[in-house]
DNA sequence: ACCTGAACACCGTTCAAGT
DNA sequence: ACCTGAACACCGTTCAAGT
């Protein structure tokens, strides 16, 4: 005869790592509270804590979920295209999946599927020429730059949603008093209307622009 | 007869935005509650809501306040060398006022004080050859890249002097697992141990390589 | 071993009421 | 005009108690 039928089933790690996924999906990073997540197990948020220790360790894990089926598509000829398209997959992986970008206060590299992702990356630094510890920091800081710009540029998709910006106000109104002339020549660069994705690849390509410098002539 | 002498000084933005300076420096961003600002002030939280709309932006307030100081020492021969001294003493100063970097989640020009160092960077990328949108989009660039540094970097600080770091323990277990080979080459230069301003300066040459471009060569 | 119930010690914010 | 008192609707986390 089987084991009976168990009435709830059983809580697990990935269980409470998919269930944390739904609630940011649907209700933000500000939605995603311990009691939302039990909840959506039908369970009491206590129960959690058996799991992970605390918050922290559950958003970590969510992070590197949400991270599994990042697949980059490149075809290997020139490092420089393949870091630049592997870049802008990132940002489209991350500005897909809601708030994603904001789970991780610090440190990225941690979980199984960001680390296989890492392995790609390096793996294209390294035989481009870069030794592994510029291949390290050159991919650190282009994640960094990344995940920076991803949570700035899902904030302003929102303000252009919900419409007006009090902090453009501000600054329209003191570009207003005469005193900042050059701030009255850019402004326009910063304002919502502005070319988000050129702006992306601006700074993109400043980086790749110095990572090639990291690289041996022959 | 000169007015009667009020029994406590009448609140104020400037008042209001000083002691959250306090409080921030004593207890850090977590302990900068509009409950602990109050407190300081001798007045019950609600008081604030008067003087500011919500924490928000009493959070934009005090961060521009923090950089009512940062005095940027050039000499203006080299523009390369500027921005490179500037985002130094922009780091420092960040570094030496607790956990300024977290004030801002989006946008960090606005306000008198910020918009006022703007004019120094936008005027030497300018003169230095740059359209105003590339200058803009530089400095915005560069900007960005030092405050998720600085918020990055004073976790690291904070995590060698409370000791150990979960993270850096899970990262450890898997690649002991023999199956990120190109990670366990450079695991070591994301340890805590790491050569944290080499780090910072690697970035920063990058983007600054990068800026390089953007100026028409005579 | 795994989950519930109840509680602790907080939050930001609102709003009627005071002065 | 400016502040208090009291409350609302939450948080993350702990811990004894249940099964």
């Amino acid at each position: 005869m089987p084991a009976p039928a168990k009435l709830r089933p059983q809580l697990s790690p990935d269980l409470v790592v998919e269930a944390a996924a739904k609630v940011l999906e649907r209700d933000g990073i500000d939605g995603l509270t311990m009691r939302a997540v039990a909840a959506e197990l039908k369970v009491q948020a206590p129960a959690l804590y058996w799991h992970f220790p605390n918050k922290d360790a559950l958003q970590v894990a969510l992070f590197d979920h949400l991270m599994a089926d990042l697949a980059f598509a490149i075809d290997g000829r020139d490092w420089r295209e393949d870091i630049h398209l592997m870049c802008h997959q990132l940002r489209r992986h991350l500005l897909a999946r809601r708030d994603s970008a904001q789970l991780l206060p610090h440190g990225f590299f941690v979980g199984p599927n960001m680390m296989e992702q890492a392995e790609t990356i390096l793996g294209i630094l390294i035989r481009a020429g870069m030794t592994p510890k510029d291949a390290a920091y050159a991919m650190s800081t282009g994640v960094s730059y990344i995940i920076t710009w991803v949570i700035g540029e899902a904030d302003i998709l929102q303000r252009r949603l919900t419409g007006h910006d009090g902090n453009d106000e501000l600054a329209h109104r003191l570009v207003a008093t005469g005193r900042y002339p050059y701030f009255a020549q850019v402004i326009g660069a910063f304002e919502l209307g502005g070319d988000i994705e050129g702006q992306f690849d601006f700074g993109l390509n400043c980086l790749i622009a110095g990572f090639e410098q990291l690289i041996p002539r022959r």
